[in-house]
RNA sequence: GUGGAUGUAGCUCAGUUGGCAGAGCGCUUGGUUGUGGCCCAAGUGGUCGUGGGUUCAAGUCCCAUCAUUCACCCCA
């Protein structure tokens, strides 16, 4: 019989890796709590058109990476491929404004894009990420971002680097499109393949290309968005900066970030580390202050970021700071005859009842077996159980980084181990 | 969709000019009765990714195919 793997792009997230998981998760719980957001969880499936209205239709995202179906009735669903858009459906679809001005959320979950796998990219990936939705000002830009940069702070990551930008609103942008080509068009033919493809589609684009020569030529020839923004928009970019300033954030303006997805306007963000490969960006975010008008609902100001978890735990590696925390038990008790399998049956449930983590043989094995697999998985305390411990009452424990024993009345057991375990 | 790399034990990998399928780690058991780690010993474990071809003989050479992986594109 040929056994099944788990399809191409997907990945089991293994017990051993789990603990490392739930860290992140309750660092996101807590860190996002700290600043009133409040988590949301949507379907991983929408309508189609959910997607294909919020990112834009002629993205790469929407035009070949997604995962799209038809259900019974014939109508066309996608799973996810990012939670910006599911997240504002919600918004208006629940009237969220009605009941407040300002919304602040979190989420954590899965996403699915059907790319080629490779390095930082799966087909299944999971994301965390926060929205502000509903504020036009500075203040929400800076509060967003520096959540950002705190949560890598609190996990442990070190070598990373902020870099920020503002692409303006879609009328100035636009100006700055022609003015951008104008600038480039003698040196179209000196651009590579990919870049003179881009050049008309979106010449954007041209920003993200890894070819030395082509960045020769931005960086001699093409003007910088930041010229080309209006007083308002300039001067919320510049308070933006301010407040990075205020908390000591360091950051890089950066006038080639302009990001992929068609939503964005006027700040952009992006977190990248120094120690992933080609895909090393481990956040992305900025405003997108048209996007709920756009889905229905009013016009509302927002920002939020997005950040990929695997990427996280791919860069925590490279710096050797996923720690792995284990939950060993408290204490392994060890069997050794058919009676004291019996006989130790009600005090494993009242100690667990009680809290402690208390693991016992299964597999019928022999005293120095037990003790090995005690140690291996690090139990604070071991007792071995023949009939001598069950009739006289006593039992004895072992404390096995020490090997100091220490005998306990079978009715004193919770209390013993609550007593000693702290001191250790 | 395009290009490169790699497929040998559960894991990490050796395997010479074609000539008996290997190591380390892991796992199991034992080293005197009911006590772990270290050490020692034995055991467990492989259709050499798959299918063809060349050859007396293929893990090794040739062709095809699949899988994995990195990169392009794009994005978290």
């Amino acid at each position: 019989m040929k056994a099944i793997k788990a399809v191409k792009g997907t990945k089991d997230i293994l017990p051993w890796e789990i603990p490392l998981w739930h860290q992140i998760e309750t660092l996101c719980k807590e860190l996002f709590a700290s600043a009133g957001y409040q988590e949301i969880r949507t379907p991983v499936f929408e309508k189609t058109e959910l997607f294909a209205r919020g990112i834009g239709e002629f993205s790469d995202i929407v035009s070949k990476e997604m995962y799209t179906f038809q259900d019974m009735g014939g109508e066309w669903l996608t799973l996810r491929p990012e939670f910006t858009a599911s997240v504002i459906r919600s918004y208006i679809q629940h009237h969220y404004y009605q009941r407040a001005s300002l919304h602040k959320l979190w989420y954590f979950g899965p996403l699915f894009r059907q790319e080629r796998p490779q390095a930082g990219r799966l087909r299944q990936f999971h994301q965390f990420g926060i929205e502000l939705i509903g504020s036009e000002y500075p203040e929400a830009d800076a509060e967003i971002i520096t959540l950002a940069c705190d949560f890598y702070k609190k996990i442990g990551l070190k070598d990373w680097e902020l870099h920020i930008n503002s692409i303006g609103n879609t009328k100035d942008r636009l100006n700055y499109i022609e003015v951008l080509k104008k600038s480039l068009t003698p040196y179209v033919d000196d651009l590579c393949p990919t870049c003179q493809d881009r050049f008309d589609k979106n010449i954007l684009r041209l920003f993200d290309c890894k070819n030395e020569l082509c960045q020769q030529i931005l960086d001699t020839h093409a003007p910088k968005i930041i010229d080309y923004l209006s007083e308002k928009d300039k001067a919320h970019f510049e308070e933006v900066c301010e407040y990075l300033d205020l908390q000591n954030v360091p950051y890089q303006i950066n006038s080639k970030l302009v990001r992929g997805l068609d939503y964005y306007t006027r700040t952009t963000f992006e977190i990248k580390s120094n120690h992933l490969g080609a895909q090393d960006a481990l956040c992305g975010g900025g405003r997108y202050d048209n996007l709920v008008e756009e889905l229905g609902g009013p016009s509302t100001p927002s920002i939020g970021f997005a950040a990929g978890v695997e990427r996280l735990i791919m860069a925590l590696e490279a710096e050797e700071k996923a720690s792995v925390q284990l939950s060993p038990p408290d204490l392994y008790i060890a069997p050794i005859d058919n009676q004291a399998y019996k006989g130790i049956v009600k005090y494993c449930t009242h100690l667990r009842n009680q809290g402690f983590i208390i693991e016992t043989d299964l597999l019928r094995r022999s005293v120095k077996a037990m003790m090995r697999e005690a140690n291996r998985k690090q139990a604070r305390f071991v007792t071995v159980i023949g009939s001598e411990e069950l009739n006289s009452g006593t039992l004895t424990l072992k404390h096995l980084e020490t090997g100091q024993e220490y005998p306990v009345n079978w009715d004193n057991l919770g209390e013993f181990l609550e007593k000693t375990i702290l001191p250790f």
